[in-house]
DNA sequence: GACAATTACTTTGCAAACCTATGTATAAAA
DNA sequence: TTTTATACATAGGTTTGCAAAGTAATTGTC
């Protein structure tokens, strides 16, 4: 059946695009991915703690510790020792953490959601429906999307 | 527009699935991401040059000679000096190689076939055109992606 | 209240993935 | 033949990522 390699190949193209638009981003923030990552999930979530952030990244406590170490360093966040339970430590991120965000050019979901509301309410609804199909074959409709197709800059919140 | 939110929020969901598929696979294996994708890579497109395979992969040279090097300590891969062009250093994955990737379990993709396969004509013809559109919002559509969903086993060559 | 268990984070040590820059051999061009 | 280009490997560096162990603070439990 030729419909389904289609739809292999397809999704492959959707994921490399974003893949390669993240690198991009990446190269002109001068972040790393996983730095971006922890910049752009503070900016969206707001402060948190060291361990909530790993969390949201599923990374280990111990693997966000040196990446906020490095952002640190740069400026872009700040740690702050809890006073009602000590043992917990809030990451901001700073000014210049934000700004630098700001800065970034438009993002790939910028210019989907753009050309999206550009359509006919048929095709916005089909194409909604047909990703919820996909997801849900995948399993995927249980997992808890950010609300961020990639790291991308964005005042959205 | 609530519809817009949801796609990204759907597309975000769709990509995780992948991700978290992929590293399953990857510990499953005992093989790193790039290690499997590698391995991947020669066995859909065939024996290629390390340039090529650095290339498919978007990363460079000197990374994958790096990755090559423990592959081949692992016995999974070979490299071999054409003969034509002494400069050129081909490689193939081994019997070995080639029996992990047969060995690991049911992809993300075969699940996604067998469903899609399933479907109503119409329903097919709908997620299809729904995903080239998006493929295209998003320039995806020049994208040589290879013929798999993420870099899972698959003897379907 | 004391002491064990738990929680939150950091530190340490290590493997792997990346990169840039450089080296080495071969091939092609001048 | 000398120069230039190509293909890969090597050297040296940063970053990611983990498990294991350490430190400090909180929460039982008797």
């Amino acid at each position: 059946m030729q419909k389904s390699q289609d739809v292999l190949v397809l999704l492959r193209q959707i994921i490399r695009a974003t893949e390669l638009h993240d690198k991009q981003l990446s190269r002109v923030t001068g972040l790393t991915m996983p730095q971006l990552m922890s910049m752009q999930v503070l900016h969206m979530q707001g402060p948190m703690t060291v361990g909530a952030l790993a969390n949201q990244m599923n990374l280990t406590q111990a693997t966000v510790t040196s990446i906020l170490d490095r952002l640190e360093k740069k400026q872009l966040t700040t740690r702050v020792r809890s006073q009602e339970d000590k043992r917990k430590v809030l990451v901001y991120p700073t000014g210049e953490g934000l700004a630098l965000l700001k800065s970034a050019p438009a993002t790939l979901q910028d210019r989907l959601i753009n050309a999206f509301e550009e359509m006919q309410e048929w095709e916005q609804s089909m194409i909604v429906a047909s990703l919820e199909r996909i997801s849900s074959l995948l399993g995927a409709d249980s997992i808890d999307a950010a609300p961020m197709l990639d790291v991308g800059p964005l005042d959205r919140s």
